[in-house]
DNA sequence: TGAAATAATGTAACCGGTTACAGTAAACGG
DNA sequence: CCGTTTACTGTAACCGGTTACATTATTTCA
């Protein structure tokens, strides 16, 4: 008993209304003029048939998906929340569809990659999501794509659009050395490629360096941005390395600040009292944690629109012929400051 | 100066390899025997020359996308965070891919709903992302479907999956009441149509009618279940209806309890010592607000993931033949007491 | 050993749109 | 008034896969 739902076609809908395929296909498309009784009658009829035009059909006739897409490799972070909203209201502004998609990079699995060109108009890839090889392949067969949190490989100029990391860190390193006398920072590290993990622990050595408090390997830890790695990993620190003392912790970003706070209330340890906490992103919750927590705010949402807007500029480059929208956008971020530091204490 | 990557298409294939186009496909779908000399020459061939199935080919002539969608009213809520992830794994492991699309039913506009038969084999409508008219005219069609917090129009038997809300509501505003003396406990409601906060509501309303404390209209305010819009409603109620003694807040979701802390806090109101604040959802930061947060552990992911696999084993069905896999589900929930309840004071 | 089943492959007709090309009628320009 | 645009429309060849049907070679089995 199969369920053929037997879609009515545009020939249907041509046929009914009396007109060539082609004229239904203008008119949908308004691709070129049609003559008033005729798009009136058209309007009537699809609405009559309930006429929806097959989107496979479509797409191979017209070489376009309407699709873009948006590769990452987790989704794992409140972090994605406001950068999924900044990317779909632009998507759905301009009538497409997302798609979103996970693949690590790191991990080359047999499967192949989920979007690319035989999928997607366009696709936006988050950090890691894609080795520098895929990217530099993609980009080579005239792939638009756009690069967010992570710099364009050094052999391609894909355009990219990131946030202010290293300064901001220093900045923010270098209050908790100055303004609250720490000088034992334990610093989270993200993924293993994360490159706002890199920049971010440039900045802290900036910091140390600048302050000439010596580096100690042994106060990285890997927090993998995340809130139960990071748990864990403060607790593996706690129980493991006693002898190792320290006084602040730069979590790498806000969602492991939370697994950070909850090891360390657990282990009895008071914020920011005994130690200070510092994080990245000021996502919604960070002001109310306990204690507030002390981060950077970074322009999430921003940057997944003016993100999804470059994608989009180049897909219309594609399609007609101007070449601009080139380039890295940076945009800045800023410290705000609360309790876990130490201030309003 | 066109771009036309001119894609190499499985004819290409078949004539390097000197087999029909159909052996190809067949060996790409294994959907009927290839001799292993011809397999091993196809796979040697199609790496060679990076051949990549054309989605829209494929999609056309099998009349399956193989991508399902995800149909929000709206991302912007923590919550949706572990839904997405529990849906992704799925979608992923089953080698589909997902479409991520908002459209609010409510404001009845002229786009078209953007994911539909045309564009996924299937899909899941979280909340109120579509009408029950929508959705009871796509179910007749034979469209496969499962809600997702939300529970089917009753002139048809979509599959959907939910979290207990009426118990767990009501066993936390006893709570309130019982354990900590409160009984002006003012009620943020979720989006007008939103089921889980029908569902919250009667609850509600039936802890203070067993107590024998008078439904107050005054004291229903709506919070959207959003961070900002409750932090503005909080702020209006307490600015604009001073009159109105209240000493305990049941804010809908955790989301919006970050927004009426927020406010309760810039007003100078003590968590918990002048009101009792409580939440639902028990998102991974409720925790470690600022008082943390007791609230009602929902399985969220689990939710994403369960009805990801109802919506696969539809896809199954009608593909085969069997009918199984319908109804509802209902997922349990149980309160967390932490500190802004008054527990642990 | 001959008939029937099975394995492996090829040919070509779809799937449902888009669009190049061609044609007709009306409007325009000098 | 006639050549040239302009507005509108139709025919049919694609787009790149899948698959029904046909064909041949090889087993299987009574």
């Amino acid at each position: 008993m199969r369920k053929r739902s037997s879609s009515i076609t545009i020939r249907d809908v041509a046929k009914k209304a009396g007109v060539s395929v082609a004229t239904v296909s203008r008119y949908i498309n308004s691709s070129a003029p049609v003559s008033v009784d005729v798009s009136d009658r058209l309007e009537q009829v699809m609405t009559e048939m309930k006429y929806v035009p097959h989107a496979a059909a479509r797409n191979l006739a017209s070489r376009k998906t309407r699709v873009v897409g948006l590769l990452s490799n987790s989704l794992h972070n409140d972090f994605f929340v406001p950068l999924l909203n900044g990317v779909e209201a632009v998507v759905r502004k301009k009538g497409y569809n997302l798609i979103v998609a996970t693949y690590r990079a790191d991990i080359r699995n047999e499967t192949p990659v989920p979007v690319g060109p035989h999928n997607v108009d366009g696709m936006l890839v988050f950090s890691d999501g894609l080795t520098d090889e895929d990217l530099v392949g993609l980009d080579a067969a005239g792939f638009p794509m756009v690069l967010v949190h992570r710099s364009s490989p050094s052999n391609s100029t894909i355009p990219s659009v990131n946030v202010e990391n290293v300064h901001v860190t220093k900045e923010l390193i270098e209050h908790l050395i100055r303004v609250h006398g720490r000088n034992r920072i334990l610093f989270l590290r993200g993924p293993l490629h994360q490159e706002d993990s890199s920049w971010r622990e440039i900045g802290y050595k900036s910091a140390l360096d600048v302050n000439e408090i010596p580096f100690d390997e042994n106060l990285v830890i890997n927090g993998e941005f995340e809130r139960d790695a990071s748990y864990l990993a403060m607790n593996e620190f706690l129980e493991n390395d006693k002898h190792l003392v320290f006084d602040a912790v730069f979590t790498g970003d806000d969602d492991a600040a939370i697994g950070v706070l909850r090891s360390l209330h657990e282990h009895g340890i008071k914020v920011p009292e005994n130690v200070s906490v510092v994080g990245f992103d000021d996502l919604g919750f960070a002001q109310f944690l306990n204690p507030p927590l002390t981060t950077v705010r970074a322009p999430t949402e921003q940057v997944g629109r003016i993100a999804t807007e470059k994608l989009f500029s180049l897909l219309d480059e594609n399609s007609s012929n101007g070449n601009s929208s080139n380039g890295t956008v940076m945009l800045p971020t800023e410290i705000v400051y609360r309790r876990s530091c130490g201030c309003w204490a």
